[in-house]
DNA sequence: CAACCAATTTAGCCTTGGCTAACAATGCGG
DNA sequence: CCGCATTGTTAGCCAAGGCTAAATTGGTTG
């Protein structure tokens, strides 16, 4: 079996390169990443259809759609998906609601989104660019980075 | 056709949410997130080989495997990709290389996870989370954000 | 140099998340 | 209350990225 198991260089003068991590460190980084891909779009759904729910009083596939820059046919697919879920309900034709457990995603999801977008404006990032790195930043940052990140907001908004 | 273009709340004394962005802006928030999946896989494997390379002299299909925790069938299959994509090179069964397109993309991706990864590590995230936080962040950080992360390094360092 | 073991590849399967085209329901304007 | 535009659903297609099992190759060792 190949080995890839003690940390060594074979030029000792190469550029200083950092180290490679232990294979297992590194497996985990990718894994995390693996795992965070598989609850991102589900994430950002819910948190859309709370947001509308909240700022419009009804969340409509056509709307979600028009947001997301997706087909109706996309959206309509991933809300069964939700229902199965559990996250939503939906009467055929009607506009969608979070069911308990969606509100509780949705309102999680939104306040990382919300934590990780003031820390980039408090980094002196300009708004639009901020919510787009925010967008896809929120869903890989941990609770210890998050943590951090609201430390540092409340200090430069202080 | 649904409206969702006019900005505005039904209750005036909600809990204070920020207001939703024109659709077109939140559009474009998802299609950069979804631009960044598609090259985002592609980028980490390019990374590691060129890491591999560097630091044990070759790249071998099991030490990628093992490193990503993924099966040796999922490696070969993507080599077959980078292939295509004319980014490594390779004769069957053995080492793999990099073409100098898939130098540059190593290279510009490894510069881009340092950034972050310091950029945490300057931050006061400890090691072992910055790294894996660091794994998903880097690609979904613009380089006007990029830049500013590595200025707030560069002082903190001095 | 034969045999075995590790590494690699191939084949075939699955899920996710896109799409278009065709069809069905809703709900207004007249 | 009818007709028609808008909205929503379904069917069927595709590519990406995982997996396991089986076949193949290559290297090492007795
Ligand atoms: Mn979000
Ligand atoms: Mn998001
Ligand atoms: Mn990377
Ligand atoms: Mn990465």
């Amino acid at each position: 079996m190949s080995d890839d198991s003690t940390p060594q260089r074979p030029f000792r003068d190469g550029p200083s390169h950092d180290a490679l991590p232990p294979v297992a460190q590194h497996a985990r980084q990718y894994e995390t990443v693996r795992n965070a891909h598989e609850t991102e779009l589900i994430e950002d759904y819910v948190e859309l259809i709370g947001d509308l729910l909240d700022h419009r009083g009804e969340a409509r596939a056509a709307d979600i759609a028009n947001r997301m820059a997706v087909s109706q046919a996309t959206v309509s697919k991933m809300i069964r998906r939700l229902n199965e879920l559990g996250l939503v309900t939906s009467q055929p034709y009607r506009s969608l609601f979070l069911t308990d457990e969606g509100r509780k995603m949705a309102q999680t999801s939104r306040g990382r989104h919300d934590i990780v977008l003031h820390f980039l404006r408090a980094l002196g990032v300009p708004d639009s660019t901020a919510r787009i790195d925010a967008e896809g930043m929120e869903h890989h940052v941990s609770d210890e980075t998050l943590a951090i990140m609201q430390r540092f907001t409340d200090e430069k908004d202080a």
